[in-house]
DNA sequence: CGGCGTATGTTAAAATTTTCACATGGGTGA
DNA sequence: TCACCCATGTGAAAATTTTAACATACGCCG
């Protein structure tokens, strides 16, 4: 019934959370009210034992014997994953993927708002996308500390990625989701996450290959 | 020296594969053609000791007291991700998010060929991105049957996705990359990664707001 | 050609994460 | 109000994954 708990979680913990509330927002559009983590694993594919440790580390929202109120832990959900706030973000690299992300909007629906997308590109600067101006690379540093951003979104060639991190961790941003296809190398007290297309084509190469519980057993 | 091993590995094992793979790339176009466990994973941010059991679940690809051989570990890594070959995929969407993908030259780079793209839009057929031609929708499941289709990005919104993948895998798709924001159901022996966009933005949002190692305390 | 430094491959331990199983407590209906 | 049903929350077990530690083997140098 109230928020509170434990001191440690899995880190896919968090990712759940995240689908959880999707989900619980699409039952809430459709009028149900309640759910039992049975129901909902179902709909996730994930075992509702799952979902129930999961919430358990935030809290107790669920009745015994009722399951979970839809509307009620879409609240609590929203308060634990940070989405009861307005979040500023920029985006640097206004190339195709930069693009897809400003014109992507669920981020805009999430509270997650585009400030603004940096590039190099004369042709590029002044225009905008999606109702977010590009700007000269070159002012990033002094929007992002006027404007108080927090997130960004980094999304240029792989051979600028580091550089880029760099700048906007001194001009102070603390949360970085980065799509160039490079590990970038933070500070401890920055989060990044990275978001990498190829890898995840790759995998699925692998998998189409072989298969996981077959013996690899190739001899070269 | 030579593939084979192991019966069963960590799920996470092939994708730090893809990493591994693009760090080599990386050393190799720069010269060097030899690198330790060490060394790499500086580069990557993951221990040594990882990646030496990775690599030892296919097969005895270093020499001890020298590393690893560049080049030679490129191939047989390339051999093992199943990036010897061409594969060719389609695109189901021709939105923002889709046209990124298309757009996304590294793809092709690693031997992903988009065959086509597949949307209902009047405006849109006809076109192409990226030399990939945009055809109608309809005719997805003749072009997936005679083009031999095993791979697909769905790149449409939440709505429509199970609708896609069931089609997609009616066809012969075995192999699917979903970017919609929703839990595909599908046969187990198809392969389905999601791209969660939004997600990874919420996990962000929820460090920010919080932290991990930090007590979990708030009472509402 | 033998000892030495080095980095692998591997085995065993530690840490993390998921799953199971069930006691617990809320709601409903008689 | 009481008994029964149901689904939660949780503590303990199982499974998975990472890390550590080290014996082993390779190549170099004297």
């Amino acid at each position: 019934m109230a928020r509170r708990k434990k001191y440690k979680f899995p880190k896919t913990t968090i990712e759940r959370l995240s689908y959880y509330f999707r989900a619980l927002e699409d039952l809430s559009k459709r009028g149900i009210d309640t759910v039992s983590s049975e129901a909902l694993g179902g709909k996730l594919n994930i075992k509702s034992s799952q979902i129930r440790k999961d919430l358990s580390y935030f809290g107790d929202f669920g009745k015994r014997g009722m399951g979970y109120d839809v509307k009620y832990l879409l609240k609590e959900l929203k308060y634990i994953l940070g989405l009861d706030r307005e979040w500023s973000v920029v985006i640097v690299g206004a190339g195709h993927i930069g693009a897809a992300m400003a014109n992507y909007d669920s981020f805009r629906k999430r509270g997650f708002n585009i400030a603004a997308i940096f590039d190099n590109d004369e042709k590029k600067i002044g225009k905008e996308i999606n109702g977010s101006p590009i700007l000269p690379y070159d002012n990033i540093d002094d929007f992002v500390k006027q404007n108080k951003i927090e997130m960004a979104i980094i999304a240029v060639p792989a051979a600028a990625a580091q550089a880029v991190a760099d700048k906007l961790v001194e001009s102070g941003v603390t949360a970085i989701l980065n799509f160039a296809p490079v590990a970038v190398q933070l500070d401890e007290n920055v989060r990044c996450l990275s978001v990498d297309l190829t890898t995840k084509l790759e995998a699925l190469a692998y998998y189409m290959s072989y298969s996981q519980d077959k013996l690899w057993k190739i001899y070269s």
